[in-house]
DNA sequence: TGACGCACGTCAAGAGGTTGACATACTCCT
DNA sequence: AGGAGTATGTCAACCTCTTGACGTGCGTCA
């Protein structure tokens, strides 16, 4: 039972690679105790202090609602926190926030690391490139601000 | 407000692409009332008739459960079909399931050569052995039969 | 042959996300 | 100034997939 040649679908491939990330980032952010998302929400503060609610879930690719509520768990871990009320609320990471992130980035960096294993600067450079290529091509709708 | 740095990471730029080709996916697929598992349960099923539950809910990086579950609309919409019972009961697509694939998977197509636009031959191909690489490196404890 | 391990199919429960809806606040346009 | 359009925060309901568990069949090894 060998692939056929749906393995040369670009759609397949590129789910295959994310479905393996997500899961080896699983793994080892379990034992920081955070998930994914979590400690997506994590970095994209910590890059971007002041980011609202909503901002954050479209850098998280998830909607606002789901967001809310994973900042409710966040914040009550005491990572994450907020200045200002309600639609203008500057969110950024706690002093904990800042700790916990800075172990879990080590550990994400190793899987990135894991799996970019064997690819030389330029590999690295010209995928990333094509990556956003992929990215930008199927959402032209995108303002240019 | 332009990305910072992050966007240098190819876990987020993979992220970024996949959920790109997902959303374009969903919404060509809802005009052919499909799903995108379920498209890619169709196309499996095409290209490798006679799988089972478990190898199906493999190739479409899914649970047994969940491929069970969608197994269910499947058949109750006559587009899947299957002989033997129970443990040994091998799938494949019913005439109306082959049909409702062919259109979808035009559609389907017509999204991928959008997201490659301006990829020459040599620069898709590369591309797909480096997607491939990205998931070999993270699983490396798969048997090689 | 019998026991162990393992993959499978399947049922039930739970977590996590999405869609839908509503009120509010900001921006633009006339 | 006023009104339309749009983005936001937030509540509720729903849906999909996962995790957990159970019974069963098949292979392997003593």
């Amino acid at each position: 039972m060998r692939q056929v040649d749906f393995e040369d679908s670009p759609g397949y491939a590129l789910k295959r690679a994310q479905t393996a990330l997500r899961a080896a980032m699983d793994a080892e952010l379990r034992e920081h105790g955070l998930s994914v998302p979590q400690y997506s929400s994590l970095e994209l503060l910590a890059q971007q202090p002041g980011l609202s609610n909503a901002e954050l879930a479209r850098g998280a690719f998830v909607t606002r609602q789901a967001m809310h509520q994973l900042l409710g768990g966040l914040r009550t871990a005491g990572l994450v926190t907020g200045s200002g009320r309600g639609r203008d609320e500057r969110l950024s990471l706690t002093p904990a926030g800042h700790e916990r992130l800075t172990g879990a980035s080590q550990a994400v960096a190793a899987v990135e690391e894991q799996m970019l294993a064997n690819f030389s600067a330029d590999r690295r450079e010209r995928l990333l490139a094509d990556l956003c290529a992929l990215a930008d091509n199927l959402t032209p709708s995108v303002n240019r601000s």
